[in-house]
DNA sequence: GGGTAGGGTGGGAGCGCTCCCATGTGTGAT
DNA sequence: ATCACACATGGGAGCGCTCCCACCCTACCC
């Protein structure tokens, strides 16, 4: 009776009071079941799990996140400067990561971009419309507005690499300091002693400590430090080449590069090879990254590995504890909330 | 009066109902001007706007989403078979595309992953509750059950290249037949005569294609396709490196390659490399995809491009046209439904 | 002048779910 | 036997929006 106004405009699909009515309970029985309360009997729960598979129930999100106010679902926000960060193996690698780590819950993975001026406008009304639980920031710039509008709607939020070493967000970071200092060790132990570096943007924080490190490694063993070793990059190949342009003309005498990237030091490869630098005879090289390139440079390149895709699963659970903390429960803060993953030195024949 | 009701869960943010109220206007009217319904007057119109500007009301998607029954998100379904998907540049440029042309749109992007037997369910299920309007399916193959799923749930679905030659579905591909007789044709238009290939998984339609473009412009110039010189790779280097072994023990004479993928070809140029073989004198090689790997390989690889971001793009205009077409309107079917994008040979050094 | 379109508008009736309070129903303590 | 309390359960009252029907008013026509 009254079966009539049952179906609605969901396409026919079956709705809660229909599981209710076949189970013989009530909705809100249901409800709990569906949500895995313990609060139901053993033997309802079983006839309200009969009757979800009879009827191949799955419950509407739409009305779940319009009644209970959240989403299930996470933004991943993209930053898209001039397509540099999809060429290169990062943002796969991050996304395999957060992929990884969702999977193990029912929350979905949206991917916003925040390339031009207009995305950013749109991203800024997706985020005030609660749209999202929570959001992941991916390689964000020191004078960036978004983390600050992210504080102010108070989204939970994690960064990837801090923006400054009192990072007041989440985050998750890669150990870029130590890195950079496993490699100049490393060319300090082959016995180079005219070690340059091209570094990263200044203003993305990990290019900072990368350069720290490089100064760090050079001081610890006794050497001074030679600006004009130092030559800035973009993390571009064509910033590497400039800037290697730039060492070769400061430095003719300088027998081993430290790049921030291994995008960097392809830019930079070239430029030595067109100077009749032998690699890693003349010149050693190093990179950053341990991406796809450095396998396949000639010579294959040694470079720093980040964990990246650890680095995506770890930003996911950390985000996923805060999400948690800020809907009603007993315990809180459980996860740290600054967290730095280690890097690795991957040797190879250019040094 | 009765305001005291009027804020809800939704963590204070204004509603429909009290933008009308701001306006002297009712719900009906605020929602015709927040979905741009030309039956709604000037002055109207303007009061709305200025309502809903200072109160800075954004519309609650979850609950646009239940009355209206759409989510205004599409979904991109990543096979991501032992991971192999991420590791190429494909994954990122599809993304890339997808974006782009979703930046005209208010339509958000969902990635969802289906790689083991868990991950394919909980898609499954995702799907059957119709969490998104549409969905772009990249990388699919021959004997994949999501396809008909998708049809038998009558969710809108693209497809990037095709499945077989009659593929059911919407679907974007690159031009593999014409790409594969462009490198063959390259390579015998350099003096080449004893050219070998090594294939890609053969239960993907596209490497069947190039493997058909193969022997198509052998055939055209009038050569007898020896079947010892196909041998079969599985797309990723190690698979070349078996591939390009073998094709050496059967035919030592050999002088030139074209891989199905540019992995295949970094994995083939090692071996080649191994036997003492060089590049391009003794053996020329071309790849297909032309990613990084390409660029940076030595010597740098002669490659065919696909438009990759393009097809991202063409496969989201195609997808959102459906999608149109699934809801109430006049006109029908104004796009192409299976569409072939042209590739492009690169020339490098190693050919 | 009355009749009739039709554009512009208000608001009722849901969409399918969660929350929570009220109502049983059984158990153990008194 | 009586009371209390916990646990299990049903269902009302929304969540904020869209859809659609009824209504009003202003032309315009005969």
């Amino acid at each position: 009776m009254g079966s009539g106004q049952l179906r609605g405009r969901s396409g026919g699909r079956p709705t809660l009071e229909e599981v209710a009515a076949r189970a013989g309970v009530g909705r809100g029985t249901v409800s709990r079941v569906i949500n895995g309360s313990p609060r139901v009997s053993e033997h309802t729960r079983a006839a309200v799990e009969e009757a979800v598979a009879e009827l191949g129930y799955v419950p509407n999100t739409a009305a779940r996140a319009l009644a209970a106010n959240r989403t299930d679902s996470i933004a991943v926000v993209v930053p898209e400067p001039e397509s540099r960060f999809f060429s290169e193996p990062y943002f796969s690698d991050i996304i395999h990561g957060v992929g990884t780590a969702l999977a193990d819950t029912d929350m979905q993975l949206v991917l916003t971009f925040a390339g031009g001026d207009r995305e950013r406008r749109s991203l800024a009304q997706y985020l005030a419309a609660h749209r999202v639980d929570g959001v992941l920031l991916v390689s964000v710039h020191a004078d960036d507005p978004l983390p600050d509008l992210l504080q102010q709607l108070e989204i939970p939020a994690v960064i990837s690499g801090r923006r400054s070493a009192d990072e007041p967000l989440a985050s998750v970071d890669s150990d870029n300091f130590a890195g950079a200092r496993a490699a100049v060790n490393h060319l300090l132990g082959r016995g180079r002693r005219a070690i340059a570096t091209i570094t990263g943007r200044l203003d993305v924080y990990g290019a900072q400590r990368r350069l720290d490190g490089y100064r760090d490694a050079l001081a610890e063993a006794g050497h001074r430090v030679d600006e004009a070793l130092i030559a800035h990059g973009d993390f571009t190949e064509d910033g590497g080449r400039r800037a290697m342009t730039e060492l070769l003309a400061r430095r003719p005498g300088l027998d081993a590069v430290f790049a921030g990237s291994d995008v960097m030091a392809a830019g930079a490869r070239q430029v030595l090879r067109e100077a009749g630098r032998r690699i890693p005879d003349d010149v050693a090289l190093v990179g950053f990254d341990d991406s796809a390139i450095a396998r396949h440079m000639d010579p294959p390149l040694t470079s720093v590995r980040q964990p990246i895709a650890e680095m995506g699963r770890t930003m996911t659970d950390v985000l996923l504890a805060e999400i948690a903390d800020t809907r009603p429960a007993p315990a809180r803060r459980l996860t740290r909330r600054q967290i730095v993953l280690p890097t690795e030195l991957v040797c190879r024949a250019s040094s």
